[in-house]
DNA sequence: TGACGTGTCATACGATCGTTTGATATATCT
DNA sequence: AGATATATCAAACGATCGTATGACACGTCA
């Protein structure tokens, strides 16, 4: 008895495509950025007509928006729900840290799609194309906010001036590192490597966590 | 006696155009983006006609390349003198730490032009336009290898593999620094604040300190 | 079955892009 | 002074961009 496959119905079909249509230009936004990538790349890459991105977006930069609007929530709570866990749990600044290292950079070693993610925020923060401070508002501000008071609670001595920048300095260092493995993966050479990727980021969990308690002995 | 203006030569004239090109185009890519940047922009910025991008340069990629070229150079010798200075004079990581830091960070408060140069470097690292890794080979690396064996000549116990990591760490703080001053720079909102400056990069210098010798303690 | 709505399609429009061209002006040299 | 080289100029070229339009296919419901 074989599986019937159903027929998509129309309303079903174009969901599909309006699907299809964000996943590709996830993927080309965050390769080429927003001015790079014509809405002919998208929908050739998509496989549907030019005329697709207006009917079910009502233009490119609308597109792009969506991109986001289905992501930034769900990234943002994600982060914030891992670093008020690792919180609950032990407390310790070693496991804050950790928490949040694994969380920023899990879309790297996500399967399939969406791998992309962290170089769409990258090109966001250097070319705004959302609404203005919609990025950081809504983003990078309540995470930042989250992880600068559970470093403060997790470190004596730890003002609020200091822990602000020993937020730049963690995140900067994740950053970078997202920065490192995307170009790795663009060359021919060598593979995905994981197992090193966890050995670096349990170095710069060490690394910030000791820098965080320097800034705290000094700020005593 | 008044002083006369000796009329500048064709020839002259020529490379005071050329100059100006250069110089509003290195402002132009780094504020918008090489895609993002017309030659229009560009000429219509530095009163001149539409032609004399592709009379002085060749071409719009050439000009980009050439503004890459006059900076590059002196640059990565900046950056590589005042880590062996460093080296030379105390030897101790926060001397290293510090020197690097200040010359990473001196064209944010340079005066008056090219005080854009570090996003203009961001900007190559996310969409290359240079030929194939000339950006990293020239520059990225050079750098990198000075830091990486001054920090491990700075802290006993410190192995390459760690050094390494290390110099991410201590770069993406730099990077992530620059962009958080970049962006408060195009707000309205408060001055430039260069003593609130210098109290971060002290305070990410401590940081940095303690990560690295806590990634030596841990390789011994 | 016939009208209706939804999604897809080829095609075209106007704008803007990088580059080219030929004329013109001016400094330089014989 | 006349010839030459250099620099600038307005204008135009072909390509590509985002978007708009009208025809067409098809599932839905009377």
């Amino acid at each position: 008895m074989p599986v019937i496959q159903r027929q998509p119905s129309q309303a079903e079909h174009g969901a599909e495509t309006r699907k299809r249509l964000l996943d590709t230009a996830e993927c080309l936004f965050a390769d080429r950025g927003f001015a790079a990538t014509s809405v002919r790349d998208i929908t050739a890459a998509a496989d549907c007509n030019l005329a697709a991105v207006n009917y079910h977006f009502g233009g490119k930069q609308n597109l792009y928006r969506e991109v986001f609007r289905r992501r930034l929530a769900a990234l943002r709570e994600q982060r914030i729900a891992s670093i008020h866990a690792a919180r609950e749990e032990t407390g310790s600044l070693e496991a804050v840290l950790a928490a949040f290292a694994g969380t920023f950079l899990e879309p790297l070693v996500r399967r399939g799609r969406s791998r992309s993610v962290l170089d769409l925020l990258q090109r966001e923060m250097l070319d705004p194309q959302l609404p203005p401070d919609m990025y950081r508002s809504e983003f990078v501000e309540p995470i930042n906010g989250v992880l600068v008071s559970a470093m403060m609670s997790a470190t004596p001595g730890l003002d609020v001036r200091s822990a602000r920048v020993c937020a730049i300095s963690v995140i900067g260092q994740l950053v970078q590192l997202a920065r490192q493995v995307r170009r790795a993966r663009l060359q021919p050479s060598a593979g995905d490597d994981v197992s090193a990727l966890s050995e670096t980021v349990a170095q710069i969990v060490r690394f910030s966590a000791a820098g965080v308690r320097a800034c705290a002995k000094r700020a005593r």
